[in-house]
Parts: C-alpha cells; structure tokens; sequence
DNA sequence: TCTGGGGTCCTAGGACCC
DNA sequence: TCTGGGGTCCTAGGACCC
C-alpha cells in the first residue's frame, strides 16, 4: 500500500511555548530571540501580523518592540524540547510509522491505519488530542508525497477556514491550490532557486508542476526535478521512522562580546568540543576528524577580518573528551592570530565509526586511554543526572565569553538546573 | 554597539591513476 | 594547427531546510 503522508506542524512553535506558561500573554505579541538575543527566531500570529519579518536583528526594530509592546524571550531550548517530545509522544499513539522531521514538526503515515478511513476526520481528531493534552496548536496537511504534505498544510495554516487540517489527496484539489502558491513557498524551492524560475516564467507551485522534469534537472539538480516529481504526486521522498545517524556533529556559538584573548577563546573551544564529545556518544560513535574555525564579525567594515579552520585526522577514532580536547588545541594554536575580535568559534566533528569496527593502523598505537569508556559514562551520567556538572578544567569556571540571554522563562517543565540562577 | 545554530544533499573541478 | 579517455576519490562551495 503506498504512503499517506500526513504532515503535523506546531504553529508558531517557540512562541507557542513561551505563551502556554503566561496566559496573560495569550493575546499579545510575543517574539523568541536567537542566541545572545541577536535577531527574532519566532513570532506569534500578532508579531507576524505586525509584518516583522523572521530573522531581523531585535537592534533593528527596537521602535516597533517599544511601541507595540512585543513581549521577547529569550531562546529556551530545554523548554521547547520537552514539549516537541510531549506533541511528538501523543503521534507515535496513533500512528505506528512517524518521521520526526524537526523539533516542531512530524510526518506521519496514515495508510493502513483502521482508525483513518476518513483521514480529514482522523487528523482533526489527532488535531485536538494535541491541542486538549499539551496546549500546542498544530496544522495538518494530507496527501500522496511530502512535497504535496507540506503545501497542504500550508494551506492548513494559511486559510483558517480549512480549520488547520487540509486533505489534498486529490489531484483536482492539488493543482486548484497549487495555482495559488508562489513558487518560492514550494518545499525546496529556496530564494536563489525561485528567482531563476521566475525569469524562466514559472511563478506558481502549479507553473513548476507543470514543467518538463527532464529539462528542469539539467538546469538545476536533481533535487528540483524530485520536486516536480512530487508535485504531480509521484512520491520519490521515503517515509524516514529510524532517524538517520548523523554524518557530522558540530557544535558553534557567537559570543556575547566580541573576544580578543587568546586564553578565553581558547576556554571556549574547550567548551564546544566537550559538548561535541557529549553528542558524539549520545550518536554511539567515534569520530577521526576533528576540524575547528575562529572568525571575527562579518558586519562591521571598519572592523578587520580574519576568519581560518583547521582539521586533523586522528590516528584512531575516538569519543573520549580528552583525546578531541587535545586536539581541538593544537589546531586552536595553529590557527589562533593576536590582535582581532572575534566573534565566532566552533568545534565540528566527522567522519564517524561504530565502536570495534576501525581497522587499526597496525604501525600506530592503538592504546584507547585506560579506563577510557567507563570514565565518560561517568562524567555523562553525572552531568544528565542533576547532581551536578563534572567539567574538563580547559574549559574554565567563568567564562566571559558566554551568551546573553537576558529574557530567558523559567525552566517550567525541565530539570531545576535548568531554571535562570538568581546572581 | 548590537545580525543564530545545526544539519543535509548535490555538483563541479582538481588530483591522481592506468 | 592538431594535444586520449576513462575511472575514482576528495574537497569546496552552493543551495536548501528548520
């Protein structure tokens, strides 16, 4: 039997978050920063309707904040992440096949499920179960490929007449939308893309549908024709219910302030490759290359810039904290020049091996540290336990060098550790 | 003054080999 | 003047996504 791809999307999902904990909000504009409170990740619907656009820097519409009242968090990942887990718990209940796209959204297949005959009737019911048990407001679209899921679930969110859930199994009802979606807002198709297919004088999701695949491949990629493909409803995009194992872990921060000594910097890199390490185990891997990168701002002109990575192919993979701190130094040191602000670093890790299946060097020592394995389990089980937090000292007790988050919400539904410490 | 972070996939082009 | 033809592997960069 072929898929029914549902496609369940949490409306504006961060500000959702932040509002289900302040019912006084629940009518006011609300906005979710980025990191070090930089630029607008989230809007809720008033935001939206107040036509600020995603991704501006807060410096920049400070008027607008002021006069309107926007009310601004800062981003509270622990937050969010307990509640995408709760929304995301209430859909594998229903449905034995679900693909957990992103933190706030998820396909689903509904094929073959005896509770979905009448798919309309079972996403609205879905639709509410989320609504009634965690306070989320999600969209739901319906149809043959994800392409076609996404754009119906737009639709969902876009005509609030459809009541958040639009079935588009049927090819007169998908090409009756299509004509209605500019071609940018198709899945896939980003700015770059939608520019060049404007000048070719493909405008709608129905005008792209409508092009010669074969054609459109050798301009573009095969990519853009899958998406013609699944425009016309021929699923070439699979239903993913294991998630895949990562390639690559990478772990980056812009800085509060900008940081021009070595030793801090140097703090910080020690900082994002201990987290990188702690992903790399959660993964169950081991990597062999170890790659870092400082760069100074890229705004201002007056500024002089100075941007550089590195990376380093270690003899045995690993996933002891120590052995990637040692290296994420050396590299650090090599790439490391005096007299610039920086703004930027980060730690990435790549090309990983399950555990007992590197083929050793035979001329190198394959000593794993003693003790290696056991050692992390501890300082991970430790440091996810509550009790507290057991660090490498590279990594430094007060570092300068961490972000702002000056509107943060309490940790209402997370760990205590989590909670804003009061200084 | 102040502009996020973490991913994936694809392609072109260079190095190298026979 | 004319300057092979495949193949593989790797990397950098582009484009996209949330």
């Amino acid at each position: 039997m072929s898929t029914v791809f549902a496609l369940v999307d949490c409306n504006n999902f961060y500000a959702s978050c932040e509002k289900l904990f302040r019912p006084d909000l629940k009518y006011k504009p609300v906005a979710v920063l980025s990191n070090n409170d930089g630029c607008i990740v989230a809007r809720s619907k008033e935001v939206k309707a107040l036509g600020i656009k995603m991704g501006v820097p807060v410096f920049k519409i400070r008027d607008e904040i002021e006069k309107y009242g926007i009310v601004c968090f800062s981003s509270n990942y622990a937050l969010y992440a307990d509640l995408s887990n709760r929304v995301m718990t209430l859909l594998e209940e229903e449905a034995p096949r679900v693909e957990v796209y992103s933190i706030d959204e998820a396909f689903m297949d509904l094929s073959g499920i005896e509770t979905a005959i009448d798919y309309e009737a079972f996403a609205r019911r879905v639709k509410h179960k989320i609504d009634t048990w965690t306070g989320i407001a999600v969209g739901i679209g319906i149809a043959p490929t994800k392409t076609l899921a996404k754009l119906a679930n737009y639709a969902a969110k876009k005509y609030t007449a459809t009541g958040g859930v639009v079935d588009l199994m049927e090819a007169e009802r998908q090409r009756k939308l299509m004509a209605l979606v500019e071609v940018g807002d198709v899945w896939g198709v980003g700015r770059r893309i939608s520019e060049k297919l404007r000048a070719l004088g493909i405008h709608t999701a129905l005008d792209l549908a409508d092009s010669d695949p074969k054609s459109l491949r050798s301009e573009f990629s095969v990519v853009l024709e899958r998406t013609i493909r699944e425009l016309n409803g021929v699923s070439c995009l699979e239903l993913e219910s294991v998630a895949p194992t990562k390639k690559q872990i990478v772990c980056s921060r812009s800085f509060g302030n900008r940081i021009t000594d070595k030793a801090e910097l140097r703090e910080a890199i020690a900082k994002y490759t201990t987290r990188a390490a702690e992903k790399l185990r959660g993964e169950k891997r081991l990597a062999r290359v170890v790659q870092v990168f400082i760069r100074t701002g890229v705004f201002n002109p007056n500024d002089p810039r100075y941007s550089n990575s590195l990376s380093v192919e270690l003899p045995n993979p690993t996933d002891d904290t120590r052995d990637l701190l040692e290296a994420t130094d050396v590299l650090f040191r090599r790439i490391f020049k005096a007299g610039f602000r920086y703004a930027k670093a980060g730690v990435m890790l790549s090309d990983f091996y399950e555990h007992g299946t590197f083929q050793a060097d035979l001329f190198r020592s394959n000593a794993q540290r003693d003790n290696a394995k056991h050692l992390m389990e501890v300082v991970d089980r430790i440091n996810h336990s509550g009790l507290g937090n057991v660090f490498f000292a590279a990594q430094g007790t007060t570092p300068q060098w961490s972000m702002k988050r000056d509107h943060l919400s309490p940790a209402y539904t997370t760990r205590w550790e989590d909670l804003p410490r009061v200084r």
